[in-house]
Order: C-alpha cells, then structure tokens, then sequence
RNA sequence: UGGGGUAUCGCCAAGUGGUAAGGCAACUGGUUUUGGUCCAGUCAUUCGGGGGUUCGAGUCCCUCUACCCCAUCCA
C-alpha cells in the first residue's frame, strides 16, 4: 500500500482525507464511435483501478450525443474490452442519452437565468463572430433575446420544428475570453438523425461540454479524469456547474496525458482508415493496436493492464517504448506457459545409424518454472530441424550445428553432421547424420560437449501448421499514417511443423514454441484441420543482436544517429540567453540611480527598474531605513512570489514589516532562510516580524558552544554516512548540514554550523 | 501572435529546500539441455538554457527557449 503514488491518486487521497468526499466515484466515458484502443486500456486502468484501489466505484458511460457517428457496435466492443481486461463497472451501462430529458431541463434553467440564449446564426457566421486566438469575439446579435423569446425557440427546436443547423443553444459567458472554449460554447444543436438507443425521440443532442459535466454530476461522479486536450474545457465545466449551483459535492475535472505508442499509430481517423484501406484485416487484426488486436494475437488482459500500470500517469505528453509492452507480455507468459517445439522453416535431417522409434519424457516447463507437466515426444529416424541452426560455414560465435560441430536435440540426442545433400542450385536439402545412442537427455554418459540444443519435430508424427510472424505494422518511430506501413509487418508461414502434443494434447492456450517465442492458436482461423499460430511476441534474441541481421539492427542504427546528433545540439545553444527588451528612458536612471546609490546589482536594479509595483514597495521600506541589498531581494524574492497569486492591495503587510525583516536579518538576529519562513508567516498571519520571531522562539544560534553538541549527536547517528564521507562522499556535506539544522528547527547559524562541520569531519 | 499546458538518462517516470528512486532499453559477467529466464554488476557530478536567492536549488524568484492543446453545430 506504500507504494508511490501518482499525482491522480495524491489528489483522491487528499480528497478522501479532507472529508471532501466520503467515497470516490470515477467513470470511463468513451464515445461508442470506434474499437477501443491501448490508449483506452490506460485510461480504464486509471479509473478502474483508482476506484478500487480507494474501494470506490467507478461507472461506465456512453458518451453518445452525436447520432451520427455513434453505433451499438462500438458500445459492445467496448464493454467487452472493459471486462476482458478483468473490470467491473459499477450498476448499469450507462448513458448520457439516459439523461437527455434532465440535461434538456438544466439548459431551460440555463435560459431562465439570462445564461443561454438560442443562436440562429450560420455555422459560418458562428465561426466568424468567434474571432481567432489571438483576436477577441464578438456577440451574435441574437444573444439579446428575451428569456421568453429563447423559451419558446429552444422547445419548438426540441419539437423538431426547425430543419438541422436553423438554431443553436449556446452559454451565454465571454465572447473575448483569451480561452476560446469560454466564447459562448454551443450547447445543443439540431440534427435529425436516429440515435442508436433513444431512436427518434430527439431531435435536439446536448454537446459534450454541455453534457459531460452534468451526467457527471448527475451520477455522483467525484473525480472526472480526462486527456489533456481536455484542460482548455475545464472552465465551461466548472462554469456550467457552478452556474446552475450544483453541489457541493460535485465532480471536478482532472487531466492526465494520454498514451502514445512508437512505431504505432492511435488515432481512431489513422486506425479507421487501415481498416478501411483493406491494409490490415479489420478492427481485430493482430497488429491493430486495439483492445480486439491485441487479444486475438495472444496478449493477456493481464500484461496490458501490467503494462499500463508501469507507464505511469503524468501530465508530459511522451511517447512510450513499444518494447515496455513487449516486456509486459513476456514477463507474465514466462513463468506459466508450456514449452513446446516448432520449425518454422524445416531442413530434413535423416539419422543414418538410427532404427525404428522411440517416446522421449520431456517436461513443459524448464528447470526454473515451478510447474509440473510432461509429454512423450516421439523420435525418429526422420526428423525436421530449423533451416537457421545448420550452417555450412558458420560465423564465428556459432553454436549450432556445423559440420564440424554437433548439437544437442532438445530432450532428445546430441547428433553430428556427417554429410551435406544439395539440389542441383547449391540449396540444402538435407543433412544426414549420427546420433549417440548413450547421449540420452537426462542419461548422458557420452561426456561429449555442445553448445547448444535446438528444437527439432519428428517427421512421422509431426502436424504441418501456419504459423503468423507478427512485426510492428509501421516502420518509422512516428508514423504519419498508411505511408509509413512496414511492409513485412506480417509474415505467413504456411510449411512449418509442430510437436504432436500441441495438436493432440493442448496443455495450454498459449505456448512458448522454444528459443522462438510466445505463440497462440488464431481465434478466427485456427481449426483442426488447420491450425494457425500467431507469434504474440519474440523472445529477446541476443543471437540475432551480436550476429547483427535483421532489421532490428538496421533499425537500431538509425535510431542511433539522430539521437547522437541530438546531444550535439544539446551542447550547442548555449551562446546567447534570450535578450530582455530594453530599459526605457526613466527606468535607465533609475537602474542607475540603485546602482550606483544604492550599491545594487545590476539583477536586482533592472527587475526593480521595470515593476512599479515592487519599486515603489522597496523604495517605501528603504525610507523606513532598511539596508538596500537586503530588502531588495527580499522584495525579489518573497514578495514577487506572493504577488504572482494575489494582487498589490492584498497584501497583509507593508514597507515597515519588510523593512523590520530586513533590519533583522542585517542584524544577523535571523538567518534569511528563517527570514523567509517568518515572511510566510507575516503572509499568513498579518503579524508583524518582531512579534512572529518573538513567539516562535526563531533567534538565531550562532554560539559555537551550543551547536557543537548538536554536530556530536549527529555524527554518532550516523555513523556510516560519516565513513562514506571520509571515503570521498563529498555530496554528504549538505546531508550533514541539513541535519544540524533541522535539529535546532532551522535555527542554527548555517555558516557556523558549516565551520564546525568541516573541522569535526576532517 | 492571446490563452492553457509540459520539459529530470535512449524511452517511461519518482522527486514538495538537504546523498538524483524505480521500470524498459543497452552493456558486462555468472547460471542454464531455450543465444530465453534467473542472478550479480555498469549506465544522470546533473534535472531545457541563462541569471538570481540560499550554508545548500531539480525543487524558490527572474528571464529565455522548445514542444503540445484551443478558432468542429466532434468528443
């Protein structure tokens, strides 16, 4: 439970903590209008998972209020991905169309208060009045209707008097609002369409920002966590909220960002469009990024859920390594999936001096799984093994089997070549050779040394498969789209052969075909007579890495450069730092005048030249007689600080308290940092310097005599952090200091404390 | 260019003024009848840049830069 929590589930415990709520409710709102993808996976992770974690609940929702684009389909793909991938939601599937009559009544309410009023601008117009980012709105001439105007419109639009686009419900809040999002927002449109669930009841549809923050509020959601893209339409949330008086409690909005995948697209636009280019098979394609992809490829719920737990949640956009989730899936197949033997690309091997026909015991599981199982494994004199562990004239670092050098048949012999069959094209056809009957596995006694065991399946009893090679469908790390598909994303092994006991005796669903990869039978076209295995991943190949083929290697190399080029660049710009505009004519002389009067530096007189604000503070205080270069940096600092969040005439105190901190801190009575904690309080409280310092005990010690105890009973705790020190852990210093000084609450003389400890420490 | 965000290792990501966590990747070495797994080890004198405050700054202040989001009757 310890565990380090991210900066949503801070704020649920702080929530929780506070009393704010007494239970958290979160939801998973998607639109039903595309499969759900892995970027979906993260965020019903998210709420799933912070409703169980703090045993609350967390809903499911539809976000259906565009008829046009939404389909029950989609609502079923997502339910199934939501308990596949082991959640349950709490109550019903529900909808925002369940709410449409309630939200329809809030907008009523909205108009009532001379807060909406209904539009009849074209969708042009709209736009144009909206003005540009940078240039403010200006207000449709149809925001002066009267309440009972809008009254009457907004319910003959709803009795579908109006033809689609005629009128819209927009919030009445800032047309010249800096956010775009606050300029009059829309909050119903017309669209004479069929809804996938209400049919033809309405004719009116709330938009999203309309309809979230209340169906939110309306299920008792405490906690609605979105993606970034999402923070600019916090306002109208809280607006929307805050306008109808709705709680508390209410819901508050949170964003997060949202996944992104390398040498991946996700988009459900980009994704749609492969489905409907016909370059991948469909929504469930195995090298889809979607929900319905990766579980027909073999992935389990558990390592997406794994994965998405392990890429935390921040508010950076970044773009996460596909080999995370690569890892996700080895790391829960690993310990529980049965090892069983495949070639994908069969060399015939004849053994010369072997008769007849044997079963071999041979354990599902290697030494370090803790599992119990095992299959006979028929052997004979016909055998296939991998075209790749024979070489003819091996690299060096080769450990499989030359000519020169034999090789162990995985629970089974050690066999030497003996000789090379080739067609008249130089291909190898087949490898005879000999086996040692005493090299038995598990009853060797023929003391004979190999590299390696390989896989092999017996020719006899063998079964032929298809086995699918999965790649990562784009080549680049940041695909734009269908230009950039990796052309050998699939590869469609049609003559490779599997060992009888994956046919016959299924062990499991999914399997590690040895030193190959993790492998799982095609939901859709995998049948008896027929069966079909998706590679759902590789193993880690360091073969394939040392020996440098594959496009893995290229792809590594020019990955490479780029980011060697990158660090270049890192070193490079740091020439100029951005130029200030330049002081005015005034300011100048008062720049000069602090200079050369005052004996400021040129950092403190150049802010305190340009902000008014803090000038006309720091020049009240130097009347009442402070030392410039303290009350200075003081009036940098601190009040520059608090000014950020609270404006001028706020201010709890004055240039007297300044200037009395400031005589303090001269006076050496507090060291600035306690200085600092006392102008905290001064902010707080109002009181003034004298008096905080006075109660809080906050003199500072600067008698040696007081704090050398204080330096002994540190170093006998810490005994072995005094040793790193004098081994050369320099670093500790500040450890030590830090101590001291939290000992005596912050009230030792640092620069005393700082002697001390050098000459004890020596 | 207005507003809202974000910058810590190749990729994620902790960190809330006192020794820069962890995972992935990579690289050593060991175990291994999977070139897998596992085990041990290496991998940020530095936190986008520059200044400042402080005994001490990734954390506070100033400033600059880069990237993302917002001008759908989409969500």
């Amino acid at each position: 439970m310890e565990k380090k929590k991210d900066f949503l589930r801070m704020i649920v415990q702080e929530d929780l903590a506070s009393g704010k709520y007494k239970e958290v409710v979160t939801r998973f709102p998607p639109e039903p209008n595309g499969f759900p993808h892995i970027g979906h996976a993260k965020a019903i992770t998210i709420n799933f998972g912070i409703a169980r974690d703090f045993e609350g609940r967390c809903h499911l929702r539809m976000d259906d209020t565009n008829p046009v684009t939404e389909e029950e389909k989609y609502a079923k793909a997502i339910e199934d991905a939501v308990h596949w991938l082991g959640f349950e939601w709490d109550g019903p599937v529900r909808h925002t169309s369940d709410y449409f009559q309630r939200l329809y009544d809030y907008a009523v309410q909205l108009i009532k208060m001379g807060k909406a009023y209904v539009d009849s601008l074209s969708e042009e117009e709209i736009r144009a009045y909206r003005g540009t980012v940078t240039e403010p709105g200006r207000r449709s001439p149809y925001a002066e209707r009267s309440v009972e105007e809008n009254l009457d419109l907004f319910e003959r639009m709803r009795k579908g008097e109006f033809k689609d686009g005629e009128h819209v419900l927009r919030a009445k809040i800032d047309m010249s609002s800096p956010n775009m999002q606050l300029r009059d927002p829309l909050l119903y449109r017309i669209r004479h369409a069929h809804h996938m669930r209400t049919g033809d009841a309405w004719c009116i549809y709330p938009m999203y920002d309309f309809a979230h923050c209340l169906s939110d509020y309306i299920e008792g959601i405490t906690h609605s966590f979105c993606t970034l893209e999402f923070e600019n339409n916090r306002a109208v949330y809280d607006w929307i909220l805050d306008t109808l008086h709705l709680g508390p409690p209410r819901p508050y909005q949170y964003e997060f960002a949202r996944l992104n995948m390398n040498y991946t697209v996700m988009s459900k636009r980009k994704l749609k469009e492969l489905v409907d280019s016909g370059k991948v098979s469909g929504w469930d394609d195995p090298r889809m990024p979607t929900i319905a992809g990766y579980r027909r490829r073999g992935y389990t719920p558990k390592s997406i859920v794994n994965f998405c737990n392990s890429i935390g949640i921040s508010k950076a956009n970044s773009v996460v390594d596909v080999a995370q989730l690569e890892h996700a899936i080895r790391d829960d197949l690993n310990p529980k999936v049965p090892r069983v033997m495949c070639v994908l690309d069969p060399l015939k091997v004849v053994i010369e001096n072997y008769e007849g026909s044997e079963e071999l015991d041979a354990s599902y599981y290697p030494h370090d799984v803790p599992k119990e199982g095992s299959r006979k494994l028929p052997f004979s004199k016909e055998i296939y093994i991998e075209r790749d562990d024979f070489s003819e004239n091996p690299p060096k670092g080769y450990y499989r089997l030359t000519p020169d050098q034999p090789v162990r048949l995985r629970h089974a012999y050690v066999i030497r070549c003996k000789e090379v069959i080739k067609d008249e094209t130089g291909r190898i056809t087949e490898i005879r050779a000999e086996y040692y009957p005493n090299s038995r596995s598990g009853a060797d006694t023929s003391g004979i040394k190999v590299k390696s065991a390989i896989q092999w399946v017996d020719a006899a009893t063998g079964y032929r498969a298809e086995v699918r090679l999965y790649d990562r469908l784009f080549r680049v790390e940041n695909p734009r789209g269908i230009e950039d598909l990796n052309p050998d994303s699939l590869k469609i092994v049609k003559g490779a052969y599997v060992e009888r006991a994956v046919i016959e005796e299924k062990p499991d669903e999914r399997f590690q075909f040895e030193r190959q990869g993790y492998f799982y039978p095609d939901p859709v076209d995998s049948g008896g007579e027929h069966p079909v295995f998706n590679r759902i991943v590789s193993l880690k190949d360091s073969w394939a890495k040392q020996s440098g083929k594959g496009k893995e290697a290229l792809q590594k190399v020019s990955k490479a450069e780029p980011k060697a080029a990158k660090k270049e660049k890192k070193k490079e710009p740091s020439g100029e730092a951005g130029r200030v505009a330049p002081l005015d004519e005034t300011q100048r002389k008062i720049f000069d005048r602090y200079r050369e009067e005052l004996g400021l530096r040129e950092e403190q007189a150049n802010p305190l030249a340009r902000d008014e604000v803090l000038r006309s503070l720091f020049e009240a205080g130097l009347e009442k007689g402070a030392a410039p270069v303290i009350l200075a940096n003081l009036v940098l600092n601190e009040v520059a600080r608090e000014l950020k969040t609270v404006s001028s005439e706020e201010l709890r105190y004055g240039p007297e308290e300044l200037a009395e901190l400031a005589k303090m801190i001269e006076e050496e009575r507090i060291s600035v940092k306690i200085a600092k904690q006392v102008f905290e309080e001064m902010v707080r409280s109002g009181e003034s310097p004298g008096e905080i310092v006075e109660a809080k005990g906050w003199e500072q010690i600067s008698d040696p005599q007081k704090i050398l105890p204080i330096v002994d009973e540190v170093l006998t705790k810490y005994p072995e952090k005094v040793a790193q020190y004098r081994e050369g852990n320099r670093k500790l210093f500040g450890f030590f200091v830090g101590q001291v000084l939290k000992a005596t609450g912050g009230r030792a003389n640092p620069r005393i404390v700082n002697e001390l400890l050098n000459r004890t420490l020596k």
